[in-house]
DNA sequence: CAGCATCCCCGCAGATACTG
DNA sequence: CAGTATCTGCGGGGATGCTG
């Protein structure tokens, strides 16, 4: 199986994730977002249905209120997540996905489900580097 | 398109990703070593092939030797990397993808690839977000 | 060449308090 | 309820110097 199955042709066809010098990239900043810590599991809940603020806060567990804020407006920023605030009293805010949220999110979805997959094989890796590492 | 699509039954399929209290679960700790900031790019420069110490740093570019060893350690350790060191003088050590880190690198490289050719968009929707914002 | 050890900084994340 | 504003700490990560 080549690099080609991924998407791309080749891997040169992520082109320049390295940026010598000045700033960091675009797309690596995109990346990060996707990836970060909350937004992975926000995309992964949001892949579900549509979920109020405190709802999703309360879904996802253990985030603080001003990092489940930082990051849905990251995310809202960059188009992947969609904002939407009814002026009603008490205020109600629901948050989606967009077309292009949603396909990062089954990108995002698929990694994870491969981390659990073979949560098993990783185990096993460590137990064997670590008693090599005993052994010295 | 539905979740089933990226490959697992339903979005709960992802058990616990939000662990309530305790430690963080497994997974998560996995999918950070392979979504971070260098894991990501060491895993996409070693889809391309094997890669001596110091021509990956070069390769990847601006990274720290430190930050570089920390990374090939951790993915060693999830044996997702191969390190492969040869007594010989001057020091000569190949690091290369396992099968398993082979499969996590081709996601990752295929999200890397979709935010590479969604950039137009993304930058699209920053341009009527912050437009929106400035107006206020 | 391929690391390890140490020092040090500043930036992210958590906690807290307040508002529309 | 859904945020904003402000303070604070602590640890990730860079820089530097040293080894086999």
């Amino acid at each position: 199986m080549a690099v080609s199955d991924a998407g791309v042709s080749t891997p040169t066809a992520v082109s320049k994730w390295n940026l010598e010098g000045e700033a960091m990239c675009p797309h690596r900043l995109v990346l990060e977002h996707v990836t970060s810590r909350w937004g992975v599991l926000v995309l992964i809940q949001l892949l579900e249905r549509p979920y109020r603020f405190s709802e999703l806060r309360r879904a996802i567990g253990r985030v603080s209120e001003k990092m489940l804020t930082q990051t849905l407006q990251t995310l809202e920023r960059d188009g992947l997540v969609h904002r939407d605030a009814k002026p009603v009293i008490p205020p109600r805010v629901d948050y989606s996905l967009t077309d292009l949220g949603r396909e990062a999110a089954e990108q995002v979805y698929a990694l994870a489900s491969w981390t659990e997959q073979r949560m098993g094989e990783v185990l096993k890796a460590r137990e064997v580097y670590d008693a090599a590492k005993a052994q010295l």
